[in-house]
Parts: C-alpha cells; sequence; structure tokens
DNA sequence: CAGCATGTTACGATTGACGTAATATCACGG
DNA sequence: CCGTGATATTACGTCAATCGTAACATGCTG
C-alpha cells in the first residue's frame, strides 16, 4: 500500500462531503488548498479511475445534462479509512521533522 | 515546485541532525518512520542526487573507511525552509482530510 | 461571434520511486 | 574456510503517477 500523492489525497478529501463530478471535484480541490493545487484533467481522471478500481471511490450515479455527461463519484468506507490511515501518515511525518526542525532552532513549522 | 514525495521528505527529515552518510540516511529514516518506510538504495541515492541538484542537501565532507566511500550530506538552510514548507502543507491536508472525515461522523483521525 | 464556463476523453512526456545486481571490505558463526 | 549479513555506493531498467495539452461538445454572455 504505498502512500497516496497529494492529487490522489485531495481528491479523496473533496469527496468526504457529497457526491461531485469530475468538475466539482476540480472545484472543491482548488477551493480546499485555498488555490494552491490546481488538477489538471489528466491527472483527475487518471486518479479517480485509479481510485475506483481500487474501490476507494464508488460511481453513484450518472447524469446527462444537455447532453453532456455527469459522473458523480462517491467516497466508499474503504476509501474512508484509506484516508484516515494517510492522515495518521501525514501527521506523523509532519511531526518527526517539526521535531527535527525544531531541534535545529528553526523557528517555523511549531504548532 | 512540486511536493516532495514521502521517501525525499524523509530524507531531508533524517538529515536534519547531524549529518549523515548514504547508509547512515537509510537507517535513520527506517528509525523515524518506526520501520514502515525502508528506502531502496536506488530510491536514496537517486533522492540524494535530485536534492543536492536544487541546494536542499550538500555534501559535507568524504571519508574513505577501508577503501569504502563515505559521503557524508548535510540539510542546507534552503533545505531546512523547504521541509518547513513541506510540514505546512502536510498539516493543511491532513487537516482538510480530517475535518472531511469527522463530518462524515467517522471517528478515526481526530485529535 | 469570440470567449469562457462546463465536462470528459485521450494522448505523450517527464518525474520519481522501485527493485535488484554488481562491486568491495570486514566480522561472525558453523 | 566459507557463507552470510552488515557496511556503502554505483548502475541499471521498469513502472506508476503526475503533468500538460488538445480535442470534442454545449450553452451563456459580452
Amino acid at each position: 500500500m504505498p502512500p497516496l500523492q497529494e492529487p490522489t489525497f485531495l481528491v479523496l478529501t473533496a469527496l468526504t462531503g457529497e457526491p461531485l463530478h469530475g468538475y466539482g471535484i476540480l472545484q472543491q480541490v482548488t477551493a480546499l488548498s485555498g488555490g494552491a493545487v490546481v488538477l489538471g484533467a489528466g491527472t483527475l481522471y487518471g486518479a479517480l479511475d485509479r481510485l475506483a478500481e481500487q474501490g476507494l471511490v464508488a460511481v453513484e450515479r450518472e447524469e446527462a445534462v444537455d447532453g453532456r455527461l455527469r459522473r458523480y463519484y462517491r467516497l466508499t468506507d474503504e476509501g474512508a479509512a484509506r484516508l484516515a490511515t494517510e492522515v495518521e501518515r501525514l501527521r506523523r511525518n509532519a511531526n518527526a521533522a517539526a521535531a527535527g526542525l525544531r531541534r535545529r532552532g528553526f523557528q517555523a513549522g511549531l504548532e
């Protein structure tokens, strides 16, 4: 179980709320990263395919609006569990690094 | 400035203390991840080359012990600053995901 | 009508991690 | 003494994921 990369992690995070379709995820990720992360189309749909294959997200339903497809994804229970595991990993890593920086007298990264 | 991946992040973290040579970093990373992350040789030295190229680590000195080379690396100021930035990123991401999971009624990942 | 927002698909390129083998020395156990 | 494991680095090739962009299609707005 390799660590999730940031884009993938943020896709799961975006789906902790309402089920969203691809474009909605794009916007949600931008929003919750404060504009710091803007996914490209390739990254997003590639990530969704992989996540669906792994059972971490699932297609909720498909809508056709004006002939344009909207495919809604939801986070599965497995996806939520995986995300929780990742949160722990991030916190562990962040704390280890912050402790090292603090020892060094570095005044940033404290909390 | 793309996000650092876990192995690279942990290499920088290992170097927040004493300067270490490659093999020492390997052990330090294993130790501070609680055995969860064991870097392969290819991953480590590849990461060190890239980090040195970016000025985030620098060669402190080289020792020859029994004809075996030891190349010691240290974290640069730039590397420490970069690591601090990454810590913030990890915390931001972890908090966003934890908040989403909590809203969902997920009982893990709280702090 | 040009441009932008909405949505998804489909590429190719690049990056970084991964795995493993080669090289070399020393210590330890059977 | 000979294999194995620890110490250390180099050198591959492969794979997974991101990135970037273009294409396609519709509707609204200036």
